[in-house]
RNA sequence: GGCGAGUUGGCGGAGUGGUUACGCAGCGGAUUGCAAAUCCGUGUACAGGAGUUCGAUUCUCCUACUCGCCUCCA
């Protein structure tokens, strides 16, 4: 059996993932807050982690992973959207939940097993709060629920903080009603103008640790694989969920493998509305940066290093992910599909991604299996080359890409590029009449205006002595082209 | 102040206790009406210091610098 490797933020080390169960192996990644657009960061561990299911789901079967994403859907920031804008909070998040999914469908991301929606899950939430009061870890005050940070040990383990540092470095006014700075709040009473649901501290909603704590608990059980989010959430995020968690089902464990990605920047910044760099993936895509350049780019860095967006990585994603054209038009003109077998994912790719993800790595394998279909198929391959290797090679590389996330998103990618060409049909007719007479007449002049026009266009010329290709590049514009007739 | 992550060649970015990926850019060549694309070849690196070791870029410690988090931002 395969074993992969996962570095663990628990432990801080990098250690052998063991499932509880093979047969069912569970994890949770914490979702977006609906009340806007997908931003770039937002989409790195949905990048990340859809990453980790393909590969879970390789190695375990398809049918042997739970993969369980949440959207919380009530939250003040949401109540603050439906307060400016005059909108209601369902419509808000219901329009919000439909763009992220979409926004993430783009970058090739498949939908997880589970999206519960944290209103969903009110009631479970208020039985789980009111065990925690019955053993002591919780208490009310004031109309709200704090849980007590004092009441569990291992308060701050995860993120490796002590409850008297964090005291001592708090940076924000201490409510009241808490008995210690650091206790947070599990259920907050509402207003009339909020949302709210009947609960025995009256009319009320939920603090923002304790929907992922219920919601995993139903949907996952009290111990489960693996819980994965953004580094940022490490604190005090996670470590609430962890206290909520173990306190309400003690001896449990919660999750065994806690994965964190680090953040994202832009061009060596951390993207902000106030430093001008803060784009949404729609925006990106709008602009006509296609998802799987997006994804591309962000599996070409570790996830547990920063990663920085630039307009130079996007440029080198769209020619390296051309370059993989060629190889996948061979091997679908093939037949070949990919694969749920892991033995199937080529070697290399198999190798890096079991150690903590190498998706950089891995990339790297990708473009070698690639480079390998192309070899094989002209005949010039290592080795033996017959029909069944290049077949294997085929659908490996084909299998490589799927596990990658890139397979669908390179598929449309190919057929976009179909389409241009056809756009093209006029012009190459011509260019090929105008070449052939200046062959005779050696009189380049008309080839040349053509073929800078339509450099100018985004147009590739690729010329061999028989033939001329017209490729359309990234920057293909059809609108000059129409300037060339 | 507390906690954590990082520092690899012109750029990006893996990895390893000894044989020093890979991509882009560069350079040389093949090819070409000229090019592009492609193919072949090629140079340059492991922040600084100390230690462990037969040997460290890889392990340990220290220093410097960068970055992130520290109550609702993935």
């Amino acid at each position: 059996m395969t074993t992969i490797k996962l570095h663990n933020t628990k432990t801080r080390k990098r250690e052998e993932f063991v499932p509880i169960d093979p047969e069912n192996v569970r994890m949770y990644v914490c979702g977006p807050t609906v009340y806007d657009r997908a931003h770039l960061g937002n989409a790195r561990p949905v990048i990340v982690f859809d990453v980790l299911y393909r590969l879970l789901r390789h190695v375990y079967g398809p049918d042997h992973v739970t993969y369980v994403r949440n959207f919380t859907d009530v939250d003040d920031k949401i109540n603050a959207r439906a307060a400016e804008s005059g909108r209601s909070i369902a419509e808000i998040t219901a329009e919000t939940t439909q763009w992220f999914l979409d926004d993430m469908a783009a970058v090739g991301a498949l939908e997880p097993n589970e999206m519960p929606r944290a209103t969903a899950y009110i009631p479970q939430m208020v039985k789980m709060i009111e065990g925690l009061i019955a053993s002591g870890h919780a208490y009310a005050a004031e109309g709200h629920v704090l849980f007590a940070v004092e009441s569990y040990k291992e308060y701050g383990a995860l993120s490796g903080r002590s409850i008297d540092d964090m005291i001592a470095g708090a940076r924000v006014e201490v409510a009241p009603y808490k008995r210690n700075p650091m206790d947070f709040v599990l259920w907050k009473p509402s207003d009339a103008d909020t949302p709210g649901w009947d609960s025995p501290w009256g009319r009320g909603r939920p603090g923002w640790h304790i929907e992922c704590s219920a919601m995993s608990y139903e949907l996952l059980g009290a111990h489960f694989d693996i819980h994965g989010g953004g580094n940022d959430l490490m604190f005090p995020h996670h470590e609430n969920e962890i206290a909520q968690s173990c306190c309400a089902h003690p001896g449990s464990g919660f999750a065994n493998y806690w994965l964190h990605n680090e953040m994202l920047q832009v061009e060596g910044k951390k993207m902000s509305k106030s430093l001008g760099n803060f784009f949404t993936v729609r925006d990106l895509l709008d602009q006509g940066v296609p998802g799987e350049v997006i994804r591309f780019v962000m599996l070409s860095t570790h996830y547990r290093k920063p990663m920085d967006w630039t307009e130079k990585k996007r440029e080198e994603a769209e020619k390296t992910l051309d370059a993989l054209l060629s190889p996948l038009s061979i091997a679908v003109a093939h037949r070949a599909v990919p694969s749920n077998a892991w033995g199937d994912v080529p070697k290399g790719i198999r190798e890096t991604l079991i150690e903590d993800l190498n998706t950089s790595g891995a990339l790297t394998c990708l473009r070698a299996s690639a480079e390998l279909v192309g070899k094989l198929a002209e005949g010039r391959g290592p080795g033996e080359s017959d029909g069944a290797t290049l077949q294997v090679a085929c659908v490996e590389f084909l299998t490589g890409l799927e596990v990658l996330g890139l397979y669908e998103l390179m598929l449309k990618r190919a057929a976009r590029k179909r389409d241009n060409k056809d756009l093209l049909d006029d012009v190459h007719l011509r260019f090929v009449i105008a070449r052939n007479l200046a062959m005779q007449t050696k009189d380049f002049s008309t080839v040349d205006q053509l073929k800078a026009g339509l450099k100018q266009a985004g147009v590739e010329v690729r010329m061999t002595k028989e033939s001329v290709e017209l490729v359309p590049g990234p920057e293909f514009n059809p609108a000059i082209l129409e300037a060339l007739k």
